[in-house]
RNA sequence: GGGAGCGUAGCUCAGGGGAAGAGCGUCUGCCUUACAAGCAGAAGGUCGUAGGUUCAAGUCCUACCGCUCCCA
């Protein structure tokens, strides 16, 4: 059988993912031990990401993995809705596309545009999904809003509201006057920003003077309706419950004390507005201030504002501060740093402001979930996010569910027009149930996205309804994400799956690192240095991709991107395709036997031997989620063992002992394939096909490797170490002494015992070193060069001419090299300290070595004589 | 202000108590009929700084310097 001299993915790729697909491989069967585990949904906003493309990666190595290993696997895929972001994009879409605002659509209208656009982008995600080669169960696929989550959503706002759970309230809350939405506090990112702090005067109302307080907010104080001071701070404790004039503004407010002001901030006293400060607001709701709400949704002046009405936050500001100055009531101006908090969606700059919104009192809820992690139920890997989870947990806040937006799910709340009532249910209501009129309406507002994602793990599988699925794959095993949604949703589903399942959502959270750009920079639209994967996918193939991804994948620690490494990888990829193409190219006659049966060669031996080695790493490394490790450890066993060295003594192989190698190397070819398929899926799967051995129907279900102690041979893997010793030996010699691979190069040896196979030996290097003749003898050559010495043999490069003065540095070279080496282990030794203390393994390694040390420097040294002498 | 992570070869990164590894890049040879997306060899690091623990420290501890990030 033939295949083509290179590597191209393109050829590859679709026709296996379609195969599997209608073969129904990633579909569980229902029977055995399960392992299940659900998809981390991608917004429908658009393309998916490098970060994806890791995520999904990641995940589909431990499934691919599982289910080799026989497990009844569940990988459940699907989108999210995305309210805010969605939302956006679509209104973005309508601007550019039509011409059109929101508001030009009824709610019902909008809401048909955006649906047409979920369906189109909850398409183009999956195929994305596909094109990595992620093993999902399609016929399970779920979208957050859904009409079997939106059931689930339901239930659950229902119960927790009749528990007392959600509750609605005017509090203050993030504000985002783009989006026109409230913001839960996780959604809003906090940063620095280069301000300036205002110091204004407000005048008493009776007599001289009055109290300057300071401020990064100028405008706000049109909604001002006190000033603060800390109760035991002497420069103010004489004016508490005076009465000041707001400048501009002209209302009466009051000076009280509160000690949660900080004495040390500006000049001790702050100014209180109430409905636009969360700290204020808790201040004037101790001290039953009147609020004042001075903006609009929009973070423009309201009517409250006077004559600053119709201006926005920072045209108030400029005006404001201007009218200050003239008045004679702006007495400073500092340049202060401040952070500053921002939407998480599209970056504008948050507006507190007290309003009227629902929230889940999270306090209560928290319990069980911290427990959950406390007692090591929960586990996350890397560890330390335990303590993010914790410290995040211990201090949780009420969370605020309401969405000022169209798309998403509707709150199950209906108010009675007529008699006031408000009333939660699960169904749609057209009647009050308390005074039966039917002028009821229900709430406008939509849920935070994030709240359907609580309930992902069982809402997918079907609950509230007790269906099959959910008894088999609830809970589910692991959740593989990254660490900025830790609270906005491996938390909440944490909570969530306690309090509505009565178990645990998942036992592993294996939390992944940021993808970031080759400098350590964010991946951004607007840096512009975003990798797309799928650009990726084309030029490399998803195999490198995703080969790229585990390599670099080492626990805690972000990435940083360099897009050179898709080149190393997509090398890899084509070095298995070429070595692969060799020995297919080798198989004529080829007889699939039992290796057991077959008389093996040390060399066979060895490179079983190393097999077995590598099938216990990358197990293992496996299991304990080290996807570097397990990467790295099949890509030096398949590139710098088998290729290096088992193809190159194959090719001699193949000529006297065919049937045995034929089956070595297919052997190693198939059990390579089989460990390297959870990176590598298409190339492997459209190489493993092509293999004329008895297996399964595809490499997705073939059976994941066990070592095999029978096929352990310590014996041949020291002799082997000699032979690469003395190959490379050999190498060196040539190229110090210029004589280049092509030419033929005679070599001779000692060999003190029968611990080494003579036949062997000599075939082996003689082969693998590219020699001319290969000769044991007595001593060394009168000309030729020191090749390799240890305890059993020296290996002499037979030479034309000797220049001996270059042989005689190569030689002192190596001696002081050896002797400094043995002057470690002899200090190490003469310390009496080491010898007693450390363990005796360690010592006796170290004597062992002292003494092949000394061995290989006598050598060396009486051959130096020689030389010279 | 509280917390976390990271400083290892020119670059990007592994390694986590028994005196340093990879890929890329550089240099020197090779078209050795699987692969030039390859093969063979070489150069290159007092593992951020200073202390400490230990028989033994890139590796553990402390402080400091530098760079990220999270929370307030």
């Amino acid at each position: 059988m033939e295949i083509g001299t290179r590597y191209e993915p393109r050829s590859i790729e679709n026709k296996w993912y379609e195969f599997w697909e209608k073969e129904g491989f990633f579909t569980p069967k229902g029977q055995g031990d399960k392992f299940s585990i659900v998809i981390p949904p991608p917004n429908i906003t658009g393309r998916i990401h490098m970060g994806h493309a890791l995520n999904m990666t990641l995940q589909d190595i431990v499934v691919r993995y599982k289910r080799m290993k026989g497990y009844d696997t569940l990988w459940l895929p699907g989108e999210d809705h995305a309210g805010i972001a969605t939302q956006n994009a679509v209104e973005k879409y309508l601007a550019e596309t039509e011409g059109k605002k929101k508001e030009d659509f009824t709610r019902e209208e909008f809401l048909e545009i955006v649906w047409k656009w979920a369906k189109r982008y909850r398409k183009e995600i999956a195929d994305q999904i596909r094109a990595l080669g992620a093993s999902v169960d399609w016929t399970r696929e779920r979208f957050t809003l859904d009409e079997g989550l939106n059931k689930a959503v339901r239930k659950v706002f229902v119960q927790l509201y009749k528990e007392g759970l959600i509750y609605k309230g005017k509090y203050i809350v993030n504000w985002c006057p783009r989006c026109g939405t409230v913001l839960s506090d996780e959604e809003v990112e906090h940063e620095e920003h280069q301000g300036k702090l205002y110091y204004i005067l407000y005048p008493f109302e009776d007599g001289d003077g009055g109290i300057v307080v300071a401020t990064t907010r100028p405008e706000t104080m049109l909604g001002d309706t006190a000033v603060a001071v800390h109760p035991e701070d002497e420069r103010y404790k004489d004016f508490v419950g005076k009465t000041l004039i707001l400048p501009l503004v002209g209302r009466r407010i009051p000076v009280i004390a509160d000690k949660y002001v900080d004495p040390s901030f500006g000049t001790g006293a702050v100014k209180i507005t109430p409905a636009h400060d969360p700290n204020d607001f808790l201040i004037a709701q101790n001290h039953d201030l009147p609020m004042v709400n001075i903006f609009d949704d929009s973070a423009r002046v309201n009517e409250n504002g006077g004559k600053y009405e119709g201006l926005d936050r920072y045209e108030a500001r400029k005006a404001v501060v201007k009218d200050l100055e003239e008045q004679g009531f702006l007495t400073k101006v500092e340049d202060y740093t401040h952070s500053i908090g921002h939407c998480y969606r599209c970056h504008e700059v948050i507006e507190p402001r007290v309003s009227d919104q629902w929230f889940v009192k999270m306090k209560p809820l928290a319990k069980k979930a911290i427990e959950a992690v406390e007692k090591g139920e929960i586990r996350f890997f890397p560890e330390r996010w335990t303590r993010v989870y914790l410290n995040w947990m211990y201090e949780i806040r009420d969370w605020c569910i309401s969405r000022q937006l169209w798309w998403g799910h509707r709150i199950p709340i209906w108010y009675c027009e007529e008699c006031g009532e408000v009333i939660p249910s699960e169904e749609e209501l057209e009647k009050c149930p308390k005074c039966g009129s039917d002028q009821v309406y229900q709430d406008p507002d939509v849920l935070d996205t994030w709240f359907s994602s609580a309930l992902w793990p069982f809402s997918t599988m079907g609950w509230p309804e007790e269906t099959d699925d959910l008894k088999r794959y609830y809970p589910t095993d692991l959740l593989i994400t990254g660490f900025d949604i830790i609270f906005f949703w491996v938390a909440r589903m944490i909570v969530m799956g306690l309090k509505f399942m009565g178990k645990k959502p998942f036992s592993h959270v294996y939390i992944h690192q940021l993808v970031r750009d080759k400098y350590g920079r964010k991946m951004s639209k607007s840096l512009g240095n975003g990798i797309d994967p799928l650009d990726v996918i084309e030029e490399y193939g998803a195999d490198p991709m995703r080969f790229t991804l585990a390599m670099l994948a080492a626990q805690g620690r972000d990435i940083k991107l360099d897009p050179r490494f898709f080149e190393t990888y997509r090398r890899f990829a084509n070095k298995i395709w070429n070595a692969t193409r060799f020995v297919l190219m080798n198989l004529d006659g080829f007889e699939e036997k039992d290796l057991e049966e077959l008389d093996l060669s040390p060399g066979d031996e060895w490179i079983l031997s190393r097999l077995q080695n590598v099938i216990s790493t990358v197990t293992e490394a496996l299991e304990s989620y080290d996807f570097n490790i397990a990467a790295k450890a099949i890509y030096d066993f398949f590139w710098s063992e088998f290729c290096d060295w088992y193809i190159e003594l194959a090719k001699q192989g193949l000529k006297n002992r065919r049937m045995e190698t034929q089956n070595v190397l297919v052997h190693v070819l198939d059990r390579s394939f089989r460990l390297l398929h959870p990176f590598m899926p298409f190339l492997t799967e459209e190489l493993w096909q092509k293999l004329p051995i008895n297996k399964e129907k595809s490499l997705t279900i073939a059976r994941w490797p066990d070592a095999n102690s029978k096929f352990v041979f310590q014996e041949s893997e020291r002799f082997f170490n000699v032979v690469m010793g003395t190959v490379r030996g050999i190498r060196n010699v040539r190229a110090d002494m210029d004589m280049p691979q092509s030419t033929k190069v005679r070599v001779a040896y000692t060999m003190k015992n029968d611990a080494i196979p003579r036949g062997y030996f000599e075939d082996y290097v003689k082969h693998l070193g590219n020699l001319e003749d290969l000769e044991e003898v007595e001593r060394r050559p009168s000309r030729s060069a020191v090749a390799h010495v240890d305890d059993h043999v020296e290996v002499f490069v037979l030479l034309k001419e000797l220049d001996f003065r270059k042989e005689a540095e190569r030689l002192k070279g190596k001696i002081s090299k050896l002797i400094k080496e043995k002057e470690r282990y002899v200090k190490k030794l003469e310390n009496p300290m080491f010898v007693s203390r450390a363990s005796e393994d360690i010592v006796e390694e170290t004597r062992k070595k002292l003494e092949d040390l000394s061995k290989a420097i006598t050598r060396l040294q009486n051959l130096l004589e020689e030389l010279e002498g």
